[in-house]
Order: structure tokens, then sequence, then C-alpha cells
RNA sequence: GGAGAGGUGGCUGAGCGGUCGAAAGCGGCGGUCUUGAAAACCGUUGUGGGGCGACCCACCGGGGGUUCGAAUCCCUCCCUCUCCGCCA
């Protein structure tokens, strides 16, 4: 959510900036709202003064026992003037409130322009494509010739979109989990969380995949729960109405869990293989800081998700997202692309985001600046370290061998009893 | 699932329907004293919002109601704690 007071008094400029990343604000139902709220905000806040001076008149008059008949005649009708107005302003912010959920953040200055996704703007790269000398398989391919991907008996049992994994590579998979959970909470200073993997629609409104994606999302009628498209959601979250002190930033929190979206709308896309499950295993990082550094943290926090795929040794490039492909709530995001050699591509393993103040605004998320001494809103970031299934397909399809069999990356090894090529245990 | 107790400011904890944004204590901040520190003493100390301003408004778990007036009464929902049952 953006700054009530910029959006009232700024609103050209927003206007603007949200024009680069393709959004219509609609400023004349934005103004008209304003000064409908205005007015009758001004004049509610009239009424209730002088209700509580009648109110604090009679009070006194009643403790000297004088008669009250001609106080209360007067007051007589001011309650249903102040009923109607507050009502009337209840519904105007309610209004508002319900616009403002809508519009997506302002892009960073240094987002690229764009229009589509064309215009994304490769930072870095790391790595080479692995030296195959052979036509490479598709993990697809790779697992089920190994008897351990099966998409058949995961639809009986579910539907399209699930997988079941055994013997060495659901243990690979493990592992990789297992990894970066090391890696980040070891090297990279993060604290590991464990959350609640169904969470209520206030706090999906928080992270901002509520109120406008709630068709991504899979709902739990009976307790009225979301299961977690990402471990961003329950993990954010729990700076909620929280001040922190300056001695406890930055946050950082690393957490694995299962991700569940319902991925309407993209029928027909990435149907085969892992690459877009209804549900999938994610490590993700977060990170909650002062304002005055969150660019530096996004670098670092990008830099951390990166050492994974280096240490795993897959070939990857960093990607600015330009305005166009930015996510509803980031203010900037680096996505990072590993090669999928099965699919002589690269393929986004991690989205690593900047999200300013407008999910902390959302969150009531703050700390105690001391220069002045008020709680004033934290920025948020996040970015996934790695997503685990895709990871998984990275390292099939670039550690394969001409027969069919796959290396194991040596950082996974000791994970895995010094397993060498994923057998069938 | 059954029975009971309770949700008040950073914390503990008072609060006959009226002058209560709310006692007191702790903590925090500033000061006096001190070579310095502690102790003691004095002062100060919630959040959000509106108005050009003087100022004003809202908030005592959430929502609704009664009333001229609600932290206080009523309804409802949520949450926490204790005991019993059941289950991991």
């Amino acid at each position: 959510m953006l700054d009530p007071q910029v959006l009232r008094n700024r609103l050209d400029e927003v206007a603007a900036a949200l024009k680069r990343r393709g959004f219509d604000l609609d400023t004349e139902t934005l103004e008209r709202l304003e000064t409908r709220r205005k007015s009758l905000q001004v004049e509610t806040q009239e009424l209730q003064r002088r209700r509580n001076a009648s109110a604090k008149t009679i009070g006194e008059a009643k403790a000297r026992g004088q008669d009250l008949n001609s106080l209360l005649a007067e007051v007589a009708d001011q309650g249903d003037r102040l009923a109607r107005t507050e009502a009337d302003l209840a519904a105007v912010l309610e209004e508002i409130e319900a616009q403002s959920l809508l519009i997506p953040n302002i892009p960073h200055a240094s987002v690229p322009p764009g229009t589509s996704e064309d215009d994304n703007v490769e930072i870095r790269r790391f790595g080479a494509p692995p030296d195959l000398s052979f036509e490479p398989k598709d993990h697809v391919d790779l697992g089920q010739a190994l008897g351990m991907m099966d998409f058949e008996t995961a639809a009986r049992i579910a539907a399209t979109r699930f997988v079941v994994l055994s013997g060495g590579l659901a243990r690979m998979h493990r592992a990789l989990t297992q990894f970066m959970m090391d890696l980040h909470t070891r090297e990279h200073g993060y604290r590991e969380v464990y959350v609640p993997y169904l969470v209520n629609a206030q706090a999906l409104r928080g992270t901002g995949q509520l109120p406008k994606f709630a068709q991504d999302l899979f709902a739990v009628p009976e307790p009225g729960l979301y299961l977690i498209p990402t471990a961003e959601v329950p993990v954010t979250n729990l700076a909620h109405d929280r001040i922190l002190s300056p001695e406890e930033l930055p946050c950082r929190y690393v957490c694995h869990t299962p991700c569940f979206r319902s991925e309407a709308g993209s029928y027909g896309k990435d149907t085969r293989g892992l690459i877009r499950q209804h549900q999938f295993e994610k490590v993700e990082l977060v990170q909650l800081v002062r304002p005055d550094g969150s660019y530096e943290a996004l670098e670092e926090l990008t830099r951390h998700a990166e050492v994974a795929l280096q240490r795993l040794g897959l070939h990857y490039r960093v990607v600015a997202l330009c305005t166009a492909d930015l996510g509803f709530a980031s203010a900037k995001t680096y996505d990072l692309e590993v090669w999928m050699p099965g699919q002589g591509r690269f393929r986004e393993i991690s989205s690593c985001s900047n999200f300013e103040s407008f999910q902390a605004r959302r969150i009531k998320a703050r700390w105690r600046n001391p220069d002045t001494g008020r709680p004033e809103l934290l920025h948020t970031l996040n970015g996934s370290g790695l997503a685990v299934g895709r990871t998984l397909v990275a390292v099939m399809e670039s550690y394969q061998e001409a027969d069919g069999r796959i290396r194991v990356p040596e950082v996974l090894r000791p994970y895995l009893g010094g397993m060498e090529v994923v057998d069938g245990r």
C-alpha cells in the first residue's frame, strides 16, 4: 500500500510513476473520494466534539443535582446527525481503503523501463553451460528412466501438477534443502524459523497476495484459511504490528516450507515436469531493515541466493526486471535464472525483491528511529534461496551423463552419505 | 469436545456509566546530587488521524447494541490461561 498522505497530496506524481509500470491510476475517482472524505471527516469530528462537550455539561449538572430535562432536550437530535455522518465517513474510508489495496508499488528509479519481459536487463552471469558431448535429456526423461519421478501416480493420488519422487532423487531433493538451510544460517547470518503453512486473509493482505490475487491461492474454507503460496507470507507477517528496536535490525529470517499455488490462468504452460507444480518446496530469505539501507540489503540478499547456485556449480544469470514485469508489491526485483541444459534455456529459480514500505504499511511493521524517537515503517525484502524443485531440475539436467546417470554435486555428498551418483536407495 | 477464568499503555496491574487516555509500580528518557557510578529526589514518557492554524478527533482484544454520555452495561466473534476428556 502506498502512503495515504502521498496519495492525497501528490496524486499526479504517483500516477506518473505508476504509468511507468503500465498501471493506470484512476485519479478522478480518488480525488472525488478524497474531497468527500475531507469534508465528512471535519464534520464528523466537529459533531463528536459537540457531543463530548454536552455530555460533560450534563454530567456536571447532574453532579450538582440540577434539573437535566432542558439540557437533554437540547441534545436530542444530535445523535442522529452524528450517526449519519459517521456512517457516511466510514463508507468513504472503506472505499478509499479498497481502492488503495489494488494500487501496485511504485518502481524504484533504477528499475529499467519496459513494456514486457523482453525488456528485462541482464546484469551479470556466472559460469558456463556444462560441456556435454551428447544430446542432453530433460529432467522428466532422466527421472522417469531412473524410475524415481512419477507424475502418473501423483495424478492418481491428487491431480495433475503433482509429483512423486523416490529413492536417490527424493533424497537429493531433501539434501538440497538441508544444504541451503545450512548455508544461510551458518554463513549468511539468517535466523531459522518454522511457521504455519495455513494463514488467514489478513496475513495475505499484508504481503499483497490479497485482495487482488485470490485466484492464485488454495483456500481451506472450513477454518477460513489459505495454504501459503510462499513462506514470504507467514515470515514477513512475523513483524505484524510490531515496533522493533534499532538493535534488532537488520532482521534476517530463513525458512523452508512447502508452497501451494493453484496456477489458475496458466493452463497449458509448463505442463511437463517439475517446473510449475501445485506444490513445491522453497527456502525463503526474508529481511526487515532500516529504510536507509534497503537497497544495499537487496544486493546482499541477491548475492546470498547466488552463493547457493555457485556452490552447486550451476550456470546462471541475474536479471533486473523491467517496470512492466515487476510484481505487484515490489519496488525492484532481481530474478536469478539458472541454465537448464535439457531445455536449452534459462529458467527463473529465485526472485529477490525490495518492497520498501509497501508491505510494512499493510502489516504495521515498524522500528523506533532513534533520530526522531518515533515509530517509522520498516522496509521488507525477500528472495528465494532457492526454489528446491527447480534446483533439483537444474542439477539433474546439468549433472547428467550420456547413459542417463546423474552425478551428485560435491556440496551435496555429505548430506547423502557420500553418494556420488544418484541411486535407487 | 466439556467446565471455568481472563483479555487495559513497553511490562505488571487498578479502574462506583460522567471531570478516564486512563491510578500505582517497574522500565525508558532528562535533570539534581557525586571525582565517577549506584542509591535517593525532581521532572518527563502510548499510538494513529484531521485542520493553514488556535486546536480537535479516535483508540482500553475485534465487531455490533443500550445511553445525552461506555474501559465500565448487553450481544457476538476472536484469542489466552486452568481443569477434565480425546488424540498425536
